[in-house]
DNA sequence: TTGAAAGCGCTAACAA
DNA sequence: TTGTTAGCGCTTTCAA
């Protein structure tokens, strides 16, 4: 009953077949959905891989049909809740599509990164770069070389390299909006990291409609996107003779800092005292410590249109669409002074505002 | 000049080889370190690998070498902070090592979960079990196959898988000396999931010293490790009628939402009107916000524990230990009163508690 | 130091 | 429906 397998090397499907008295490729086929096998023969197949607990080895597999159903993720950096968030949605829609995720986190030494060198070395089938400060250098070489790539969150200089991103000028002329209804007068930008698309994005749409209605920007101060740069920025901001009565943070990560600073550093009570807004409406902005008014980028849907494309893209196909932006909200909460008017909730009691 | 490489086929050994006008062999003994050959050949190898843009395939030669060079590492949820910490940590130490990390998020459904089949076919060289909720029965099934398995943070019910974890019971321990130093009277463990191995012996500690020091754990809640449930079980304890003035909460991330509950529904200022203590020392701990008083799990030297047998285990050696404890600290914050004496600072300005 | 050749575990024609 | 056979890209003897 018990046919020990040797230690430390799995089955094989020639061990399989042996013992099973067919052919290796019954075996592949066995294994292979939608193959021509007879139940017979599948039956007895199976009933020899149990009994030697064999599983196809996915790697060898990848030689013959040439795509290795592995996707290489590229991160800079997991302090920013919304990275965690997104990867784990990456993980479990690319699993269900039948890919699994090799992780290649860098330390925003971005260019030389020699880690994803190796990206090349997995022969992953695809890259999602979700990533601000990774390079589209990188995205140009693994285009050479014929991996398909797809930016999240970011886009590069380069435009041939499909990217999902949120509505990130909207956002910003959205929340540009908000702050005036709300009755504030003095603006301030807590910026990213100085080249990020994203930031520039925001601070645009920012900028702009601020403009339109008649205001400007006062403070712009840099927070690197890290909690610690944040910090610094806005006590830079808020120990201003005459300071910002509200303040635009480029991410949520940030956000949370300027409302900390705000609170126990000044006194000052976000909502009432200066209004604060972030942008990602991460998990935790939901908290009621913080109760972050933020510009959402709704992860799922984010993700959704990264798969779709990286499908397109896994076909051959060219993508549909090279720059999609994946609408978001702008979400009330304590954070940011409310408006008078425009405040609606959807169906699952989430507030949310829209400009007229 | 420009041998152009067939779009979509990232050239072979092969192609380089008959570029450089030598056999294959050659070109794979020149990717291979410490392999013989003549520098004249290793040139014209590099010079035609470049041309060609070639980089060994992993995949092909894992078929050959027994080893992938991935190690899988399984995780239930990243929305507590303290495993996207170990996640970019292990990354990098992995990293290090010569290895890359694939990606497995589960559910909680824990036991079923089908993706983790697939571990096995992508034969890994090792699995890190991350996670509280994923089964001993998974870490037997890759013995039995051969895969080492090392756990982190947890412990199986077999003892046979190594496992390295926190001080979890001598955190609990000094927990209590901590509260009981700081004259607090009535104590409550706000515990994790029922079956969890951290939750069990933190909460056994804890509960150990307290009687040791003449005093018991009188509440006890479940927060099931998330925060939703942290939140809820918070209210029960804090809505009593003599109510605990000190929660220890079986993780940081919990002790969050404790620490929210209490001050914003119960306008209860922790460390003042009520002391809140966790297990982790996340990094958003000292975010000033919540000046969470903790007991460490260092992520650094936890994972450089796991690499240190996981390395053993890959090098075919019984592991030096089964069970690796990491010492921890009691991180003293704001959010729990402080005794009068024993509070020390490091080097680096943190201030920690010892029992004495 | 080199090349030829076998083999790693699998898929995919191709015949039978 | 089956088995045979030829690769997939690499490593690793084994001779030369």
């Amino acid at each position: 009953m018990t046919t020990k397998l040797p230690v430390g090397r799995p089955a094989t499907a020639s061990d399989v077949a042996k013992l099973a008295k067919v052919s290796q490729s019954a075996v592949s086929r066995t294994f292979t959905p939608g193959a021509s096998v007879s139940d017979t023969t599948r039956a007895r197949v199976l009933a020899a891989a149990v009994q030697l607990n064999y599983t196809p080895n996915h790697l060898a597999r990848s030689l013959s049909t040439q795509h290795s159903k592995i996707v290489g993720v590229a991160l800079t950096y997991l302090d920013n809740q919304f990275y965690p968030q997104v990867l784990q949605c990456l993980s479990d829609e690319l699993g269900k599509a039948g890919y699994r995720v090799l992780l290649f986190i860098t330390h925003g030494r971005s260019e030389a990164d020699p880690a994803l060198e190796e990206l090349l070395r997995y022969r992953v089938d695809a890259l999602i770069l979700a990533s601000t400060s990774l390079s589209s250098r990188l995205a140009a070489e693994c285009a050479r070389v014929g991996v398909p790539v797809v930016m999240f969150n970011t886009i590069g200089a380069d435009s041939t390299t499909p990217g999902i991103s949120g509505s990130n000028e909207l956002g910003g002329r959205t929340i540009a909006s908000y702050l005036v209804a709300g009755g504030h007068q003095r603006f301030a930008f807590l910026a990213g990291a100085g080249e990020s698309s994203t930031t520039r994005e925001r601070e645009h749409g920012f900028v702009n409609r601020l403009a339109e209605l008649g205001h400007a920007r006062l403070f712009r101060e840099k927070g690197y996107y890290t909690f610690e740069g944040a910090l610094a920025a806005t006590r830079c901001l808020l120990k201003r003779a005459k300071r910002p009565d509200a303040i635009f943070c480029a991410n949520d990560h940030m956000a949370m800092a300027a409302l900390q600073v705000a609170r126990i550093e000044f006194g000052l009570e976000p909502g009432r005292d200066v209004s604060i807004v972030g942008f990602d409406d991460v998990d935790i902005a939901r908290w009621p410590g913080f109760s972050l008014t933020t510009y959402s980028q709704p992860v799922t849907a984010m993700v959704a249109e990264t798969i779709r494309i990286l499908r397109q893209l896994l076909a051959g196909r060219a993508p549909t669409s090279l720059r999609t932006q994946v609408p978001g909200r702008l979400i009330v909460r304590g954070s940011a002074r409310q408006p008078t008017s425009g405040i609606r909730r959807d169906e699952a009691g989430i507030a949310f505002w829209e400009d007229v």
